[in-house]
DNA sequence: TCTAATTAGTTCGATGTCGCACTAAATTGC
DNA sequence: GCAATTTAGTGCGACATCGAACTAATTAGA
């Protein structure tokens, strides 16, 4: 494996190459998702106020790392930072008294909706590059990956 | 952070679906490598002894900060890891007294090799899902994006 | 029902990322 | 050839991630 090129795609080096490419990606676009952020807001602050909306507010903490497959420890830093930006509500959850209910501010919505419209534009010229079709061909292989490798780690623990 | 399953196929959301899948690729991947590295070391350690196999040694840090999109007080703090676990050996550089050479040891090439081999079995696993065809269909596209926010990224700077 | 085990969340400490400011060396411009 | 600018790398500080250990509440089980 010292050199790829020439011959078919096949191969542990294209393995590493698709998923360095996909890191890589990972980390242009969170930097360019957190440059159409309000000062002090990171992208899990934005992927929280996200999910609120699309599976409705009311989740509790845990819930939510899950879903995010992260530590609880992470989650509960994240929440404290949107908190303290009053984005979030936390609120005692009437069924468990352990556990914490998150509900989206008004403000919390807000800012969740003009990041998505400060962000349409950046969309607008990426599908210069990657046409929609392009996304429809190679979003169910990722798919499929990630299906896998979360089915994976699953099985680790 | 990543994780949220995509909304429904469609305009920017597919878009906003896509980098989502991306997001939670990357970290899925980088805790299965990590798993397989020694103690100590972590995913950027082992990309850049991989780097430096792939495109020969004697790279400069600030090359290697360049091609991994890090910035460069990253970079010097993941060599700075790498050396002190004597994986990598820092040289003047003959050609610029101010700059550095970064050489791989022995030892380096063997983590390296014995960390490839750690992570076939898991590969070969991933291809039962992902042939080499699917990687072949979906890199080139990748790349395409890639480029594209990487040169967006520099025209904003 | 009472004890043991589990679960939700936080605190704390270790470590990683990265921007800012700095030094030393190289390059540019005149 | 020399001052001004740029460039390579590091030190430091702010902040993020996350595992271990802790508290409080719930659930399991005999």
């Amino acid at each position: 494996m010292a050199h790829e090129q020439g011959g078919p795609p096949s191969g542990p080096g294209h393995y590493f190459g698709l998923l360095n490419e996909i890191g890589i990606i990972e980390q242009l676009s969170r930097t360019l998702l957190e440059a159409r952020l309000p000062e002090g807001l990171i992208a899990p602050h934005f992927t929280v106020l996200n999910h609120l909306t699309r599976v409705g507010d009311g989740r509790t903490p845990l819930e939510m790392a899950r879903a995010f497959q992260v530590p609880k420890t992470s989650m509960s830093h994240t929440l404290a930072g949107l908190e303290k930006h009053r984005l979030v509500e936390m609120r005692p959850n009437p069924a468990d008294k352990r556990s914490k209910q998150v509900w989206l501010t008004d403000e919390g919505r807000m800012v969740r909706e003009q990041t998505i419209a400060a962000l349409a534009g950046d969309l607008a010229d990426m599908s210069q590059v990657l046409s929609p079709q392009d996304v429809g061909t190679i979003l169910p292989v990722l798919t499929r990956l990630r299906v896998w490798l979360d089915k994976r780690r699953d099985s680790e623990d």
